[in-house]
DNA sequence: GTCTATATCGCGATAGAC
DNA sequence: GTCTATCGCGATATAGAC
């Protein structure tokens, strides 16, 4: 392509980017952002469907990526070392190198409420993957949904965990951490068989 | 008697979930909306934020409820427990008696991705909500949140799993199937190798 | 209650790339 | 030529301002 300059939707979320963290998202407005990229209101709809999807590019893929862990799961993992051996080994380096940008994104992210709703929105698609997943490996709808919501919500403290730092510990090992409290939660003890009671384990 | 005919938000809400049902949520407009209900455009505006906000009408409330749960909750129970006594005394006893409604509501989200991203975006409120009870119940951040996610995971497999039948089991039923499953799926007995390391069974 | 900004999208035209 | 990305115009509806 030639006659217009490259990666149209690159430069698109730039300027986007660039607006949002400089004047706040609802003060933002499309023509603004086609503006500086040198673009028109209409080929900024081209490229994302509304003014939040500029910032959950990207992230479609992530339906297909959670597909190819479930193909690459050996056969005989339990649903939990499913989830840990995805977020491990695929969905950990996808993210690793984006530290700084992706913390931008959270506050962005954080400021307005339509994002938040796109924001959660995406993490649900996630669970639906997932519960698509372990479907396939034969898992009854029930355990399906409930593995599901276990691996986004281990996810998503990994994540936020991992961003509220600076990057080390890393996402890795976030991950691991969040997996142990959850399994320190479910196993919490239950009050009469508490050795040491009132405290927090 | 006024000058104006009583429940303005009610009527809204009736016109529109007639309107959703029969032409489609994207189809219908808010000025069909008012004018089903003989009301103008801006007397919706006035008592929804928005065209999706009024399918989720009384679900700000939902917030206060948790608060309410933790205050209820005796202060040694488990984690898993406080979610477990307040669904099965607070939460369920407030949808059981509108299964139909709630089917039809859950029908009507399904259609439209501006909906389902609400809908996420309410479940993630109470995840918060419930973040900040566990904390004020002396848990850390990272357990807290947690707990909610688990609250979170709970409270949305056993609705749906309620919504799917015919009300029969009933929601509390519900609740207990979905804890059962996600005891057994954390559980789960482990059968292949270990990608994470260093972890004691 | 009225007025208006602006998000969103349909349609036809255009300008290079292949 | 055909294809694709872009442009320009315009229409509608949401949503908020006055």
């Amino acid at each position: 392509m030639g006659r217009w300059a490259p990666d149209a939707a690159g430069r698109l979320q730039a300027a986007a980017v660039e607006l949002f963290v400089d004047q706040g998202f609802a003060a933002t407005t499309v023509p603004q952002i086609a503006a500086r990229a040198g673009l028109t209101t209409r080929t900024f709809f081209r490229h994302y469907t509304d003014k939040r999807d500029v910032l959950f590019s990207g992230e479609e893929e992530l339906p297909d990526v959670v597909a190819q862990v479930f193909s690459q799961a050996a056969p005989d993992l339990s649903p939990i070392d499913v989830v840990m051996h995805g977020l491990q080994t695929v969905i950990a380096p996808r993210l690793q190198d984006h530290h700084a940008d992706l913390r931008t994104r959270r506050d962005i992210v954080r400021s307005d409420k339509g994002l938040q709703e796109r924001d959660a929105y995406k993490l649900a698609s996630l669970g639906h993957a997932a519960t698509a997943g372990f479907t396939d490996r034969g898992l009854s709808p029930l355990y399906a949904a409930t593995a599901a919501s276990i691996a986004v919500g281990v996810y998503d403290i990994a994540v936020n965990l991992w961003l509220d730092g600076d990057g080390t510990p890393t996402l890795t090992d976030a991950v691991t951490t969040a997996r142990d409290a959850l399994e320190l939660i479910v196993s919490w003890p239950p009050m009469g068989n508490r050795v040491a009671p009132g405290r927090e384990p």
